[in-house]
DNA sequence: CATATTCCGATTGTTATAGTAGGAATATAT
DNA sequence: ATATATTCCTACTATAACAATCGGAATATG
């Protein structure tokens, strides 16, 4: 019940361009990875999933990159987080009931259906302008960085 | 963003732990593996998770088994998914927050946490006793079987 | 004492995901 | 023109999480 790594960073790397491009400029990958920490190489790949989705437009050459394709208060985190790993479903049978095994009745199914529903309420209730403004400044200071394996 | 095959075993054995066990008798795994098609060696390791977490008794011996330890009213689907997988956290920083890689401000952390917080709601929104007894039809016909690898 | 069960730990196999890499296509600036 | 900086596309490899298997100990009953 993980939300993928490929899923946040692909909302790092939104929240970088929001803030990066002020307005319309457009930003390359390299500067967006300078200063979230992630691997150019491997945003290539999300920011074309991005593009596909329709959330960012992209520019190829010298002076190139991307910057959003519309304000960012239209654009929702669930709409990121489906650009990024395709369409929310904790379980295949949500999306394609015939793939299931089971005998024609499921007493789980619906369950899981309701437990779908309320993950894509709650990405769908925010955008992208609230992730980029808002901060949650974590309770616990830092640690050594020994234990720190984790990169949200 | 899956719910594991994990924790739906879990929660298809209570529904039938419950079905079966009318009240208050024992039920033993090999009778639960005939009706839920789940390999017994498998629920094995699931019902210690169960037991640890006091949701079902184990009777070890001849004629023992497994019984719920309270009415299915009063297990809830969250505390039976949690038996199975562990604390529900959707990304390892909403639980521990040290771990993080990030600096000290996070943009995205207040958001996992509020989707955390979101499937847990779901998951306490139902009891026991409601998934034993409702159902949700599939909608669509079985196909053949050639394309059921998913059971839920 | 035979049998049916829970209970425990170790191991193996499988799959999804993360991450790497090569290089083509595109456009700009000098 | 040519060098350069970028997006864009595809394939491959490594790793970690998870599913599933297995052997056998402990426990209790008839």
């Amino acid at each position: 019940m993980k939300l993928s790594r490929r899923a946040r960073y692909a909302l790092r790397m939104m929240v970088a361009i929001v803030r990066h491009s002020n307005g319309s400029h457009m930003v390359s990958l390299s500067q967006i990875a300078e200063k979230t920490n992630l691997s150019r190489r491997y945003m290539e790949q999300l920011a074309i999933g991005l593009k596909n989705a329709s959330l960012i437009v992209g520019v190829s050459g010298k002076g190139g990159g991307y910057m959003l394709a519309r304000p960012a208060e239209e654009i929702n985190v669930g709409q990121i987080v489906e650009a990024a790993i395709g369409p929310i479903n904790i379980v295949e049978c949500v999306v394609q009931p015939e793939l299931c095994i089971q005998s024609e009745e499921c007493e789980c199914r619906w369950l899981y259906h309701r437990i779908n529903q309320g993950v894509c309420e709650v990405l769908n209730e925010f955008s992208l302008a609230e992730l980029a403004t808002k901060y949650w400044p974590r309770a616990i200071p830092l640690k050594s960085s020994a234990t720190a394996r984790v990169s949200c």
